[in-house]
DNA sequence: ATGTTTATTATGTATGCACATAAAAACATC
DNA sequence: GATGTTTTTATGTGCATACATAATAAACAT
């Protein structure tokens, strides 16, 4: 009755996981550690040290030095959503994309705007909306706003044919960002562009963008009404 | 003007990192391959592979065997988003929890709730409804489906004093999960729960959680109007 | 009893080496 | 020229070893 061996990182993570899940090794519990385990597995340390930092990552497992691993209690659920570039996700599902730039000039932000790009209240940003369609059904309204000391090449862009988002991506360096997700409800404006009712529900993201300490463009996305962002587990 | 040597994965990651937001790395452009890097950074290739691997889990970088390692062209924003539990998440914020169950009975679930769960349409399912209450304001109503085939000692627990969140998750293995984000519009019944206008737009989480073939529990999170979920880029 | 120092120990990581594997590129064949 | 085969090459991974580091437990002193 002897454990078959395992050649990689790979079944070692799938046999820790099964573990888990099978509750042989319940929430709480300490696992053997990574010598003993390489040694039932039948494989380096370094390869069992591999594996557990995979399932760690994954929020299944907790490990401290000298305290050893145990099974997460509650393995807070992450999840990795990927956000992609309108066009692409649009494209990615066979559908059509299409792109209209509604809105374009400078002009000094609404205080939310420059709060949270830490810019000067009175200071003019470039001010972008457009909207992206999938099979002549509009998809999603940006609504965008772009610092031009960080980004002077901007103001000679029109957005017309390319979307800010992707142009940006092409030629802005940034360092780090945040994203916030919320449920917003359609604003007339808003719902007049999507072609939905008012006061619809819309999945909205929120993202700020900066290069060190300076920001780059915050960037608001309303998707249309049913929108979902889904992801495993 | 020699290159510092870079000892851990960690230096090498972040030179790699300011290399890539400096654009000196463009974005589709090939970077050298490990080897070479090895060789510059004065460290081992294992090294090096560390550092890139982990760019690469980010989505900034691109790699394939014998093609080589690309900065991504448009790196579609991978965000990890921590899912607490309700409870954590109200406490981690200083704040008072309180729960309330609201409902518990055994009926067959409405369509859209057997087919996610790939439970025959006639079968009945244990369904709870309860409020999570952070400082005395609803925080978020959760309604939930629990399959007693696969949890059968639920029938048992009146989910009065524990949430059905922290009850299955202590009690029940699951392999794998489902995840859906969306924004929903505030029934009547859901308004009155959750204290907020009828058709509030409201953030909302779905999530069906498997052991193997087996729907373990479906489970809907409407949070309070203006809830949000940020997470660093 | 209590605080402080000193082992001890499990994880974290660097390294050199070997070999596996995917995929591009070169080549041969029809 | 199109198609199938072989070579080449960059990444992917395993392993043995060594040492680093954090955190605990044990020893020690007060």
């Amino acid at each position: 009755m002897n454990t078959p061996t395992f050649r990689n990182w790979q079944s070692v993570q799938t046999e820790v996981l099964r573990r888990i899940h099978a509750r042989e090794w319940k929430p709480g519990e300490l696992i053997p550690n990574e010598a003993d385990l390489a040694l039932e597995f039948g494989c380096a340390r370094t390869t069992v040290n591999r594996a557990l930092r995979a399932v760690a990552d994954s929020g299944l497992l907790d490990r401290r030095r000298k305290a050893g691993t145990r099974v997460a209690i509650q393995p807070a659920a992450k999840a990795t959503l990927t956000i992609p570039v309108i066009r692409n996700e649009i494209e990615e599902r066979g559908q059509t994309y299409d792109y209209h730039r509604i809105e374009r000039h400078l002009a000094a932000p609404p205080a939310a705007v420059s709060d949270a790009m830490k810019s000067p209240a009175d200071h003019p940003l470039l001010h972008v909306c457009a909207l992206h369609i999938a099979d002549n059904v509009p998809y999603a309204f940006e609504d965008r706003w772009i610092n031009p000391d960080v980004v002077p090449d901007a103001l000679n862009e029109s957005f017309e044919a390319v979307s800010a988002n992707e142009w940006l991506l092409k030629h802005t360096p940034y360092t780090h960002g945040e994203i916030v997700f919320a449920a917003t409800s359609a604003t007339r404006d808003e719902a007049a562009f999507l072609k939905c009712p008012e006061k619809s529900a819309l999945f909205t993201i929120d993202r700020v963008t900066w290069d060190g300490e300076f920001a780059v463009t915050k960037v608001r996305v309303l998707y249309g009404p049913d929108h979902q962002i889904r992801t495993a587990l």
